[in-house]
DNA sequence: ATCAGCATGTAAGGCGTTACATGATTCA
DNA sequence: TGAATCATGTAACGCCTTACATGCTGAT
């Protein structure tokens, strides 16, 4: 029961490496995170505002006057220290939930050509994904001597190494499927 | 708004293939189903509820009189059209949520050991499910004749495949990481 | 002028987990 | 006799998404 929040410490990591508004955390959320990690408005901001009381993150003062409200929050001691212990944690939750794996699981139901297709729609997906993914390794391998970066490329090469793995598991899989008809 | 549960077409798709409990259910999830779908009796017996109002399942007379009640659910015509219509629906959405990924993307915060231990406990888990996986491929391979076990079978393959993409990857992670150092 | 993007925040509602409540059967 | 497993179901609660509300800024 309770605190299985993991945006926290998305919301800390992200602001331990620079500091950011709301807004532009979700930006970095939908990026290279967002492969591994989701998170909308609606859970971003009221996590600020929790962790602002306290006291693990602190508002900054905007310094542009006029306009619309920004705020720029920057991580505490506090917060730094709730991101260490997280990282020192042993446990860690992996999961993972594709619905094209039901699918799958479940084609027996149908005539394989509807299972055909629906492999053939994963294998689109992955070879977008892995397209954006490349385009970011690339990006990274620019700027490696940064120590974060090489965390960033870390992530960024198992998604492509997973991808990968995907897209000729699909080959075979389809193979498999298309010899057993015979 | 409304209507993601995908928790009814697994059961659906459990009873297309065999007569169930709710009990029965939660330990076919438990199995392969577990390593891309989870589901815990608190929404497998409402599910159940519902599914049987809108005629998509029927109770099975016991049979057995005497002792605790046991309900065995069947599918009707109604439930196997349902199932069909999602399995021809093209959209899918696969989710990974990996907070193995999130700490090691935020591991710049951290000495490189601690990264390095948070792979490894993550290699640790890989290769016990690898072993699982394996178990059940095997089992499978036994009885491909069935229909239904291809479907099974490939997603166990599928499973292994990118298991053992991760342990490659977090092999030349650790190296990375390592070399990183000098 | 208008539209996309910047920016913050709330409300409703769905989904699902954990814990609880209850009790029978089987096996050591 | 006691523990594990079989078996069903509810209640509380947490988490998150979608949609809504609001309004500025800059480019076309």
């Amino acid at each position: 029961m309770g605190k299985d929040r993991k945006i926290d410490v998305v919301i800390l990591g992200l602001l331990a490496h620079e500091n950011l508004t709301g807004y532009d955390i979700k930006k970095r959320i939908d990026g290279t995170i967002g492969f591994f990690w989701k998170g909308s408005f609606g859970s971003i901001y009221p996590s600020l505002g929790e962790m602002e009381k306290q006291g693990l993150v602190q508002k900054k003062s905007d310094g542009v006057s006029g306009g619309r409200e920004k705020i720029i929050y920057h991580i505490t001691r506090e917060g730094r220290a709730y991101l260490r212990k997280w990282l020192n944690d042993e446990k860690a939750v992996n999961e993972l939930k594709y619905e094209t794996l039901l699918k799958l699981y479940f084609g027996g139901v149908e005539k394989s050509e509807v299972t055909l297709k629906n492999i053939e729609i994963f294998e689109e997906q992955v070879k977008e994904n892995l397209a954006i993914l490349r385009m970011y390794k690339e990006n990274l391998e620019k700027v490696l001597d940064k120590a974060d970066h090489k965390y960033y490329y870390l992530t960024v090469t198992f998604g492509i190494d997973t991808y990968e793995a995907y897209l000729k598991w699909c080959k075979k899989a389809r193979e498999f499927l298309v010899d057993a008809e015979k």
